[in-house]
DNA sequence: CCAAACTGGTTTCATTTGTAACCATCGAAA
DNA sequence: TTTCGATGGTTACAAATGAAACCAGTTTGG
């Protein structure tokens, strides 16, 4: 037999628990699944909502476009997710003197609060996610994830 | 103003760009979204569907069970796949001989030329993708990431 | 000054997802 | 053998998502 053709009569088999893709979406997941305990099952949040109080906690007063694009979440997203949470009054809307279509969030007593006890549980959950590692796994893990995120176009 | 108020006044605050969960999550996210065009702009696949054809281009025959577990995916979505791609007349169906819920899940030659062509485009995606790094980079991702499945509880 | 293009943000609609209930079958134990 | 709990797989329903249309309001170019 013909190397050609055994080469081209199998077929070209991918294997899938150790393509890249899938495996660093997998992870993502399953960390993000575990991580989401922190805001779901304390209260009730969704994945955008929690970042989006994230990113007001973080920085104070955001339009809904920065928070979109600090949080990577697509507009649609943001704007259901500071509806909830200005259903909660857990933020408010101010607007812009100068460009009328502009709200400035920002989060109310009850939103701060929230944010700061979730601050120190998201801390801890990353914290000892890394314990789990060796030094050099956590370094090849921060490093090799950075490096990966500036060859792409995120968000 | 003494050290103690000053540390507990200020709420604590979480740097979301730098949370690990998030950049996981972001990352993973915008690798799929890229890889998604091989499966999704030429055929219309969706992610689920993409996985199961390559579990079953990999493994020739599994069930569904199977196939939930080797993909990391929950049992609902590969019912729903298996259903598409047998309507695509992708794969087929054969009952088991010995347990009658069971069924046997193997791609047709119209799902095995799919996979065929689609396995070489996935391999040069990863190839590319991980090109564009150096190669401490990568081996800093690709063991990084296997650290921290090691470490989880995946699927 | 006015139309066209653009931007911030919301809504609508179709698709995808997750949860739980469900149906059928199987295996073990009474 | 009958019954009861697990298991393979599907379905129903509610919630989350994405794409595109949409509404204001703003800027730009003629």
């Amino acid at each position: 037999m013909a190397i050609k053709s055994e080469v081209s009569d199998a077929p070209e088999i991918l294997n899938l628990e150790n393509f890249l893709p899938y495996r660093l979406y997998r992870l993502a997941d399953a960390v993000s699944r575990e991580f989401s305990r922190i805001y779901k099952d304390s209260h009730g949040l969704t994945r955008p909502e929690w970042r989006t109080l994230s990113g007001l906690g973080q920085h104070g007063t955001m339009t809904a476009t920065a928070l979109g694009e600090q949080s990577a979440m697509h507009k649609t997203k943001v704007s259901r997710a500071v509806a909830e949470l200005e259903r909660r009054r857990w933020l408010v809307r101010s607007p812009d003197e100068n460009d009328r279509r502009v709200e400035h969030l920002t989060l109310t007593k009850a939103g701060l609060a929230a944010y700061s006890e979730m601050v120190p549980l998201a801390k801890s959950f990353e914290r000892e996610l890394l314990a789990r590692l060796g030094e050099e796994e956590r370094a090849a893990i921060v490093s090799g994830v950075a490096a990966l995120e500036a060859k792409l176009t995120l968000g």
